[in-house]
DNA sequence: AATCTAATTTGATATATATCAAATTAGATT
DNA sequence: AATCTAATTTGATATATATCAAATTAGATT
């Protein structure tokens, strides 16, 4: 699909491509009268008409000697409508996987036993292996600020930074009062 | 400006910018979360979204350390309208001679006094010929068929051929009764 | 001021492709 | 059947460009 796109497009990022078009959107014409008109040998043009049928851009009709281009204007119309949406946009990145980044991250600053080598100081990075960090508390599960302290020992010494940053990130929240957390 | 058009395809026609845009389309990302997230290195994608501001596509916002890319939906959104209208569609023809074809044809069978060297076989051909011919005579002059046979003769010896294929074409007309042609 | 860090630029390389000439093909026309 | 003719295919070449590594830059942060 994304493949389909990315064709459709290279089909009229050239300039005698655009220029062909333009021209069979006025009207028909044969291999040897569009090489005349843009001053390339017919079978340079041949190969162009080739790469714009392939997308469906345009079509032949035979006559006599001739084969006889014509604009699919359907085609164009319809490319053109659909291209934009957000949809298709959407399946351009069909086979993106969206957690690289933090994938990324986290194996950049984790050690083979998964605790980290540092804690990041850049705000995004800090973020990604936050969440990293989170996935160690069961969700719609109470902790004392005491067994917090244990399970971030698996990941840092640094337990107090680990602890603020997550309720700061809004990764966990704490009751004001007893001293009780909670992953969100 | 149809160079415009050109870049613009150009921007789109590579898959790892089709995603980018995919992405940004959702949100705003920095280059090194779109290096990771697409599986490229950084310098590439910095390479990638060059391109892509050069059409105005994206632009980017710096955040600390980071320049945060995003979408200009108003230039992609205006381009998919405009691209495909006639008027586009026109510009990219702009600077082609719609002659061209004429001019190829005529210089093929013309020798250098401007008679033919022969009668074009092919009806494109001939036709492009006849259209040269026909500027021998003058607009709303009537002409008899011995002065029309005349000035035939400077052309080709077959003034019949070449009499009945200019009315046959609809270049020149006869009056019915009396044998006098004008050109149309 | 010194140091860090993400981004960009530069240089090198491999791949894609626009173009033409020559050969071939497909389909009329004679 | 033989011949013509436009179109296409094949092969060669030159140019464009996607990608990465290394060097540089610009802008925080310490």
């Amino acid at each position: 699909m994304s493949e389909e796109l990315v064709a459709f497009f290279k089909a009229l990022a050239d300039p005698s491509r655009l220029k062909i078009v333009g021209l069979l959107a006025r009207q028909p014409y044969s291999v040897e009268e569009l090489a005349a008109l843009i001053g390339l040998k017919p079978s340079t043009v041949s190969h162009h008409l080739a790469k714009l049928a392939e997308v469906g851009l345009v079509y032949a009709r035979t006559d006599s000697y001739y084969n006889v281009y014509q604009l699919n204007k359907e085609t164009l119309d319809e490319k053109a409508r659909r291209i934009f949406t957000d949809v298709d946009l959407g399946t351009s990145i069909a086979d993106v996987d969206l957690s690289a980044y933090d994938q990324k991250v986290v194996a950049d600053y984790t050690r083979r036993d998964g605790s980290l080598k540092t804690i990041p100081a850049q705000k995004k990075k800090l973020e990604a292996v936050l969440r990293y960090v989170v996935e160690g508390f069961e969700k719609g599960k109470r902790y004392s600020e005491k067994r917090v302290n244990e399970i971030l020992k698996g990941y840092h010494e640094d337990t107090a930074t680990l602890r603020r940053e997550l309720v700061g990130f809004g990764l966990m929240q704490r009751e004001g009062g007893g001293g009780e957390y909670w992953r969100v």
